[in-house]
DNA sequence: CTTCCGATTGAA
DNA sequence: TCAATCGGAAGG
């Protein structure tokens, strides 16, 4: 895969979600928030998800929950999660297509307002994929969007601080967490011995 | 219409 | 180990 320079592109995301997935370790979220902050994180943990296989949203059939997934890639897929919380995902691989990678993990490049705090602790506030989608403030509002700057929320391809780093630091595969089909299927990956990863357990 | 349950989280 | 909490999907 190809890396353009500033906002990663639709076309860099036309792949397989199992390709894209592992890829989009040490590329950067980037949120602009109403108020004028600017929130980024790097992915540090995604897991894949695509049709045909059962743990997969559109394993069944298009819906208006799941449209999203369906769509072109580049879309952010949001959706809501026993009530009370929100996961996102990446649209990927080719239009009319169910598959996405979902984002689990970041750690926080930026440090939260609230903080007088030390990075102790706000590393961890977005290890998660309900912890990340509250810290970015993201919702179902975001499901279809493009992910582009004018749209408040997009991606960037790693920074050479970060390529530094994910040479040195090994990618673990492993199966995907919190579901009840498709677990034998390795489609997780997250970076290795890292803090923000939201759980290091199989 | 009614019932069931989830790609989670944090507290017990 | 378990409750919180609610919209969507499935079944009647």
């Amino acid at each position: 895969m190809k890396q353009s320079p500033y906002p990663i592109e639709p076309s860099w995301l036309a792949h397989p979600a199992p390709e894209v997935a592992p890829a989009l370790i040490g590329c950067i979220l980037v949120r602009q928030l109403p108020d004028g902050r600017q929130l980024r994180g790097t992915i540090v943990e995604t897991e894949a998800y695509e049709a045909g296989e059962p743990a997969c949203h559109g394993y069944r059939r298009r819906t208006p929950r799941n449209e999203a997934m369906f769509g072109p890639p580049g879309l952010a897929y949001v959706y809501l999660i026993y009530g009370m919380y929100h996961c996102l995902n990446i649209v990927t691989d080719r239009d009319n297509y169910a598959s996405a990678v979902l984002i689990r993990a970041l750690e926080l490049l930026t440090p939260p307002p609230e903080a007088a705090q030390t990075p102790k602790q706000w590393i961890r506030q977005a290890a998660g994929p309900g912890k990340l989608c509250r810290v970015f403030q993201i919702d179902c509002r975001h499901s279809g969007l493009p992910l582009t700057p004018s749209h408040s929320l997009w991606l960037e391809h790693p920074t050479p601080k970060i390529n530094r780093q994910l040479q040195t630091t090994p990618l673990v595969q492993t199966t995907r967490i919190g579901i009840t089909q498709g677990t034998e299927i390795p489609w997780r990956w997250y970076l290795k011995d890292c803090a923000a990863v939201s759980r290091h357990s199989s």
